[in-house]
DNA sequence: CTCAAAATGAGTTGCGTACCTCAAAACACC
DNA sequence: GGTGTTTTGAGGTACGCAACTCATTTTGAG
């Protein structure tokens, strides 16, 4: 009726009794220090197998002493996303503070590599992990590799860089979420045809690209009667957004439908109200006091969302357990896309 | 550039020496044992307060040296989204083990309110933690008091008893998911108009009963063409739930909607196809393998689905923090409302 | 003021690991 | 066989807190 689901509690004691070897050869393995006959690094490699031994997570967070030190690198401006991300990072300072662990903010241009590239470059051994909102680009990825190289854990956040060696990336499959913002377009437009317009932040930040990748495969593959137009770059800014957005309304009178890759939102809306033409379907990113209005007022009409809580959290899950050697529960860390419209508003 | 968002490391004792206390003095303030005055209480409390401080969980979890034992009390026999909680606690066995702590499952007619109550009165005493999946009565009511007021924490999870003092829930809004599904029914019905039946498990299972009073909201509100017959009992076996339902089809024509509010799923299938009735609009909880196929299938038309895993996680990590009387962290451990659809099957 | 009860201080031990030192043993090589 | 090097053992200290004991001080009631 009652099924256990853990393992007895050994000690590291035990493990050295049962690999006949001491307590000193069994923690040199445990951290592959050096010194120890490759024979030996087997039997108690095996000891700790068989007994499927796990080192007590508490008693090796006490005993190192040095609290542990993360920074999250994040694009400076006014991103209500990122904003949210920050916030989240402060709910948990409890928790933070409980396990001795600092989360520091830093705040950089990402749209620009070098300078990307640099910051992180600074955090160079200062830090034990690294949660980066990253640009994809050849320096900003020997940025990262350098941080690994010099033992420092990295996550790239809500944007990859998947040639980089970077340890894990918290985030969308930005792929399908710009497919799912594709068939949103498609089904929502209806019967109608005629053109699609597209306003990314950059086509640099591969999260943009991918998405916009995904948006233009839905879209040709099934919704052959509406034209995508060039994409349009307005850095995440909102007045950069609003401009390019206004004068490609001013020049296509047969725009029937939007979509926002990144931030810039409030510019985006602006530039279509102003424009007269919030009969368009819109779709964007995410859910913020300003897309829950958008939506409300039908200005939008649908939200591609990825819960910035659980962004914020599972990079710091995934830093501590990268840090500590544990496994990472892959299923608990994976970010969902959800769609949100006006009705099932959370 | 940069800010950090943890406090410094302070430890009891520099809380003691700012409370002008000893270090006796401030653990049995901290663990509120007998013996302080309350003018000295509140000091402590003040020099706590004013620095924020947080105990060092890592060194209070290995100072207290025995492990933490959770019980999972589940319904016996083969509930599918019940296994799947299962399968998840069990990818978690070396994050429990390396915390020192020990998950048991359970298993109990969770249908039958006096062998559940005995089945949480057997717990009492045992365990530090206990997950229950809970029929809402008063004698089980009254065995969740008893062992909250043993010292043990309790949480229900997917059905809660709000009128227990139990300490936490770890669900879904109920209420509101028969809402989405009543919504769901509607609009996929369309224009058609005639009645709609629907299957529960129980209506003593509290969760069962808020779904069924959501759905009967929405369809009275939204959906007056459509009439909702009287619930049907199929108590999540697949058998009950066939005949219940064949036989409620042999006697009405005009069904075109249908609501399966727990599980038997499979038996509720059947008997749709059985009478070729597969037309009818089919909305049922949660993905499974079996409702993953029948929305491929398209028997199935929709599944709420509130994600197991988390559930499972959420449920482990509450009770952690309860009996550590950390902070539970809320916006992470609740559980979303998913609609899945053939399009979105994850 | 006296005396018992209550409150507090001072101290100890142990939890399981990391990290360190030093000495002893085993080994490889000539 | 002797040398130097590598490998291993033994042991200690520290981490921050829980939980305990026992002595001492303070308090309040009479």
């Amino acid at each position: 009726m009652a099924e256990t689901l853990t393992a007895t509690a050994l000690t590291l004691k035990d493990i050295a009794r049962e690999a006949g070897v001491s307590l000193a050869t069994v923690d040199r393995v445990l951290h592959n220090r050096p010194g120890v006959r490759p024979d030996t690094v087997r039997r108690v490699q095996a000891a700790i197998e068989r007994n499927s031994f796990q080192p007590h997570v508490a008693a090796a967070e006490l005993a190192r002493g040095r609290a542990r030190r993360f920074a999250f690198v994040m694009p400076s401006g006014p991103n209500p996303f990122m904003q949210q991300i920050e916030a989240y990072l402060g709910e948990m300072s409890a928790w933070l503070s409980a396990r001795r662990l600092s989360v520091e903010m830093v705040a950089t241009d990402v749209f620009d590599p070098s300078v990307l590239a640099a910051s992180l470059e600074a955090l160079s051994g200062d830090y034990d992990g690294v949660a980066v909102v990253a640009l994809d680009h050849p320096s900003v990825r020997a940025a990262i590799n350098d941080l690994v190289d010099a033992g420092t854990k990295v996550v790239t956040l809500v944007s990859d860089v998947p040639s980089s060696r970077r340890h894990h990336y918290v985030g969308i499959d930005n792929i399908a979420a710009g497919r799912t913002a594709g068939a949103l377009v498609g089904r929502l437009v209806g019967q109608r045809s005629g053109k699609v317009a597209i306003v990314a932040g950059s086509q640099g930040l591969r999260d943009h690209a991918e998405r916009i990748f995904g948006f233009n495969q839905v879209m040709a593959s099934e919704f052959p009667d509406l034209s995508v137009l060039p994409v349009l770059e307005g850095r995440d800014e909102d007045d950069r957004s609003e401009q390019v957005l206004a004068r490609l309304l001013g020049r296509h009178a047969d725009i029937v439908g939007l979509y926002n890759v990144g931030a810039g939102t409030q510019g985006v809306a602006k530039a279509l109200s102003d424009a007269g033409r919030i009969d368009v379907v819109f779709v964007g990113h995410d859910v913020t006091v300003l897309t829950r209005r958008l939506l409300l007022q039908g200005v939008m009409d649908a939200a591609i969302s990825q819960n910035p809580g659980h962004e914020a959290r599972a990079a710091v899950r995934v830093l501590l357990a990268l840090a500590r050697g544990e496994p990472i529960l892959r299923e608990q860390e994976k970010i969902r896309i959800d769609i949100v419209m006006r009705d099932n508003l959370p």
